[in-house]
DNA sequence: TGTCAAGTGCAATTCTGTTGCAGAAACCAG
DNA sequence: CTGGTTTCTGCAACAGAATTGCACTTGACA
């Protein structure tokens, strides 16, 4: 099923110490459906291991966004969502009006990523963007 | 030099208000060079006058994002940042090694739009798009 | 098994942004 | 110009996400 062991794995290569509390995080984030709050990885967590400080909760998602192994987005609440980037490059669509969210393969940002390249000599790196706009059905309605 | 005027007379005839504050307030921003904080704007109209909350600075900047009069962006201190949209549509690149800070024009994000537009029936409302990513002087330190 | 740097829990704190409410003032009709 | 209505402001308290200092714990490695 998930396969973050990898990037645990991974972590302990680079230097960083095997924590339960890295593994627990890790896991609470892979087996949430993506854009899972702070808040939210920490209820997870503690529903089995209630000693797990917000804190330490933070401080793990400052490395691993660091390390580009999640990504850190609002999505339009107000307050940052996390999700594996090893479950595959994406963006959203955001209506709005009824608060509705797309996906957005991640091919769709190749000719701004480009054009960015050459035009800039800037490597951009978009790794799930969040935009903003109008839904078709809404668009519809607002009319009648 | 700064046509704002025309944004408070506009506000007026939808029906809002036309208080000292509000005009201010909108000075302040398009007297500053884009890209300023609601603490900046407040401790800059403060200057003339003190009595200014900045409960309403943040209710304007509400209303003006609201009628799509200015942008807000997080452009990577990690609080939001806000400029007049009347000045043209543009977007930025981000270091994240430098923080060196690009323009691009708005019209580097047409096939984006186009291609979102076509394939989602969406209608995607970029206004101002902060974009993070290496820089080429960086991109080329980093390796020596 | 011992050493030690890295990591955690705890509690306090910072900081941006929000909200309820009473009084002030913009707007409009007369 | 005046009075009435409604919006807006200032104030103060609050909310809540995220950060930090510090003592203690523990993972990694020899
Ligand atoms: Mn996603
Ligand atoms: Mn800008
Ligand atoms: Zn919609
Ligand atoms: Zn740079």
């Amino acid at each position: 099923m998930s396969h973050h062991h990898e990037i645990v794995e991974a972590l302990q290569q680079i230097g960083y110490r095997l924590t339960p509390q890295r593994m627990m995080i890790l896991d609470a984030i892979a087996s949430g459906d993506g854009h899972t709050s702070a808040e939210e990885i920490h209820e997870a967590v503690r529903a089995a291991y209630p000693y797990l400080d917000i804190s330490t909760v933070y401080r793990t998602l400052g490395l691993l966004k660091a390390l580009h192994l999640v990504s850190e987005t609002d999505l339009g609440s107000g307050h940052a969502q996390y999700e594996l980037l090893s479950k595959g490059l994406h963006h959203h669509l955001i209506c709005r009006e009824c608060g509705g969210i797309l996906d957005v393969d991640n091919s769709f940002l190749n000719p701004l990523r480009q054009a960015i390249d050459q035009e800039h000599d800037f490597h951009a790196e978009i790794e799930h963007l969040a935009i903003f706009g109008m839904c078709n059905a809404c668009n519809a309605n607002l009319r009648g």
